[in-house]
DNA sequence: CGTATTATTGATCGCGCTCAAGACCTGTGG
DNA sequence: CCACAGGTCTTGAGCGCGATCAATAATACG
């Protein structure tokens, strides 16, 4: 089902060092860290936590990207979460997981156990700031993601996703290009859409220029200005 | 615009001392509180804090419901938060508020002046604790608000919508009454309708006698199990 | 290659939106 | 007391966006 660990990063070389729930400890404390982390990979479709569950772990996302769906008892499904790179993912509070932990695509995560990371949590104030400013800045998103789902167009939804995954994942400012690290049927569970509708009004926006598709997962954003703008931005 | 501070209740006798932010602080950490706190009302209707301010303070709700709401530049708007006593209010990180916060009905806060209050949860771990929780609370209920939005149909919106209130705020546990403390026009910005779907949907409910309605923000809950039902509940 | 999976495109349907009218509720002044 | 105004809520008629059902097309994979 998983992979065995793989090998132990050194925390000081880590990839997501910078931005990670541990981005704020010291030496001393990363030390503590080091002596209950835990890579560990998930390929691509692996259930990671299953909702009710308990999960024994914590952690942060090293590589690849997770998604959290909750689905309705007639099969109904809807993307919660979308964490990426340095994301932070477990229901930290001790209590169950409300929604299904999935790998999108093949994920490293540098896991933590459960009870020495709370209490190093407790102890260490550091980490706890930075957990509880990651924390409402999922927030944040999760409420841009309401408006979304709420009140937004099927073409603004696809138009927003893109500019999402732009601003997130891209290379180049101008002209980005991105890797989609979904399938149509997961971007259709994170937008409140059909794959069909979502195959749709990709075509539409490439017939009109504003974006360029090759295979399905890999889009070339030819007009940002023009993407931002069918996207239906926020007033604010 | 707003009213006159209203008298400083002592906290212990605060009716949301036992759930709010506060409820872990012991009799020290009260007091440093009590120095930056400041009770004020608002009128139903009142903007409390626009978005893209930089608001002068965080603060708990003590009585009354506050929606927090996100417009977009052609009028379409949608709620992303409604507080309810105990629960609290600010954009802590310091950074500006991303939405509207709108008084729903007549509100009383107890404010914190945001710069004491940030500097006192830096050195207050308790504190610091309680509001990652209730962020966290927050989160989790956000998620299933992305449910409701992007799954569920008119009829389970408005049904879940009630359900909600009834967990929330209902007396007797069975055949709850329960009062609404939205107009038509705000279920309608909750739950991604209009306010003539809410209508329809209430008086369906109505006459199907899941529900009983006497002018418009007055609820009985007739059916209990019936109206779960017709809420379309997860499946975990 | 052939098979399975995923994505695209087409035709039709129905839920919730739009536009419109009427009912109800609340307060104000004669 | 009624009359009237302004707002909120309810109900009705018709339409359009996105879902559904269905058929290809493209892609991945052994």
């Amino acid at each position: 089902m998983v992979d065995p660990a793989a090998p132990k990063l050194r925390c000081a070389s880590c990839p997501i060092r910078e931005r990670a729930v541990c981005s704020t400890c010291d030496a001393d404390e990363l030390k503590t860290l080091d002596r209950v982390k835990n890579y560990r990979t998930y390929p691509a479709g692996v259930e990671i936590i299953g909702a009710g569950e308990t999960a024994a772990f914590v952690g942060s996302v090293v590589t690849g990207v997770v998604k959290l769906t909750k689905t309705m008892v007639d099969g109904r499904r809807q993307m919660v979460g979308l964490l990426f790179p340095s994301d932070f993912l477990g229901r930290y509070g001790g209590g169950r997981a409300d929604c299904d932990a999935v790998a999108a695509t093949d994920v490293t995560l540098c896991q933590f156990e459960r009870a020495p990371f709370e209490a190093l949590l407790a102890s260490t104030p550091s980490l706890e700031q930075r957990l509880l400013q990651m924390t409402m800045d999922e927030l944040d998103a999760a409420r841009e993601w309401l408006l979304l789902l709420g009140r937004k167009t099927a073409r603004e939804k696809v138009a927003s996703f893109l500019e999402i995954l732009a601003r997130r994942t891209a290379t180049n400012p101008e002209s980005p290009q991105i890797h989609v690290p979904l399938s149509r049927e997961d971007m259709a569970d994170y937008l409140g859409l059909t794959i069909e509708t979502v195959s749709r009004q990709m075509s539409a926006l490439k017939k009109e220029g504003v974006i360029n598709v090759r295979g399905a997962r890999d889009v070339e954003i030819r007009d940002r200005v023009r993407l931002i703008e069918e996207s239906g931005e926020a007033s604010w």
